[in-house]
DNA sequence: ATCAAATAAATTTTCGGCAATCGATTGACG
DNA sequence: CGTCAATCGATTGCCGAAAATTTATTTGAT
């Protein structure tokens, strides 16, 4: 059976829609960490040859999705404690900067798409009904969007850029968080304090309310992570006992 | 002719090699800004298939030195004053931060790593003997090794990737400069000072030099991007003038 | 029994060729 | 004269199979 909701739509290239889906599968953990990625395995579940999957690969190697090793092939990339923090700690200083530009430099259309952004947001349902051990793929689509739009203005696309593939990271960790404890938090009001910082223009506590945001998350994350991590390690422990 | 002095070593994957001398290729700008990639002559140029080379150009397009568009293959990334401006200031914001974790953390190793650095900058010609319109390849490799040294200690893996992927598109545009005019400048003495600012960990003063130094070569290449704008735009203009 | 070399199986990596697509040119028609 | 449709060449994108490499298994010597 196919993975991914995100069907290829028509006049794609096989390519496109390898890079998407395998993204997509990562990101929501269907494709575990350290998982290997074998094309064969592949090649069966996306319906299509050899090349575009691995031309997916790399492309998803340089985004850190996915890790390459010469002639012994790809696997998902390992997730860790360390791991967790550096990207956590860089997202908060990069998102730091994205949201003092965008803070100065945001006009009308902004604030007007930051609202409607939130309005989404606040009216889309949290958990998903079809499958209440993952959160709602709808969600994740507007949350990511109100993130977006907070930092939309900031007339940078490079860091804009960097910015949405440290998100992309992040959502990997709290999908893995998902699926072991769920005590789904409410943060609409979260969000809401922090639109209004940043409709009001205060920088200090925008960013102060972002870096508490990501916090709150990575705390969450990094104990589930610990909780996971008494499962057994999948390295192979096969060689015969010594006398 | 092959093109990059970096002859692929022994053992090495043809996509790995292949990625390795595209990158160099378009970074010393042998590969010119927004020229076409067509994979049969890539083919010939490096000697290999098709596969390797497409996939080393999937990888490049997540580094943003090349841009794919659907079905009408893949061109060197274009460049601009807008994105020179962008990389530009997002680098000095990306820097400031790993520079400032840097000089937290940074030990004695770090120290010597960095005062070796410079030795080694010091001592090597800015000038190519063999090629007067370029940069001297081993200088540029012990310029990049310098800035690498002074942000090592950072600690933070994922915020050293970035900058090094937005150093390497910098160098770039400075290659771009330097064939146009080369009224090279001396800047052991601005290195001096950032080594010697980075040592005290005087924080404020190492930013404000890192700053300047990348404002700096921006004008310069700035002003030889302006010049060059005077040269024909390569788009063909090759519908018939109307009536 | 132990270790190492040799063989076999599994998997990655690469190649050559074919089908699909795009851009330009040509020719028919209003 | 200009617009649109059909055609052709060039190029991309893709597949299936071959070559190279790693991993697992067997064999043989000590």
């Amino acid at each position: 059976m196919p993975s991914s909701l995100a069907e290829s739509d028509a006049s794609q290239t096989l390519n496109a829609s390898a890079l998407t889906q395998l993204r997509s599968d990562i990101i929501a953990c269907r494709l575990m960490p350290n998982e290997r990625l074998r094309v064969e395995a592949l090649r069966e579940r996306y319906g299509m040859g050899a090349s575009p999957i691995r031309e997916a690969l790399m492309r998803l190697e340089a985004e850190g999705l996915v890790e390459l090793e010469q002639n012994k092939g790809f696997r998902v990339s390992e997730v860790s404690r360390e791991n967790l923090l550096d990207l956590m700690n860089t997202r908060i200083e990069i998102e730091s900067i994205a949201l003092r530009w965008s803070l100065e430099k945001g006009g009308v259309e902004w604030e007007a798409n930051l609202l409607s952004a939130f309005h989404r947001l606040s009216r889309q349902s949290k958990i998903d009904p079809a499958n209440t051990a993952a959160i709602s793929e709808a969600w994740s689509k507007e949350h990511a969007d109100f993130h977006t739009a907070l930092v939309s203005a900031c007339g940078a696309p490079t860091l804009l850029s960097i910015r949405s593939r440290l998100f992309e990271q992040a959502e990997r960790y709290v999908a893995l968080s998902i699926m072991s404890s769920s005590p789904l938090r409410d943060d609409v009001t979260e969000h809401k304090q922090l639109m209004r910082a940043a409709l009001n223009r205060d920088v200090d506590k925008t960013l102060d309310l972002n870096r508490m945001h990501i916090t709150r998350t990575l705390d969450k994350v990094a104990v589930a992570l610990e909780a996971s991590k008494a499962h057994v390690d999948p390295r192979m422990m096969n060689r015969k006992t010594l006398k």
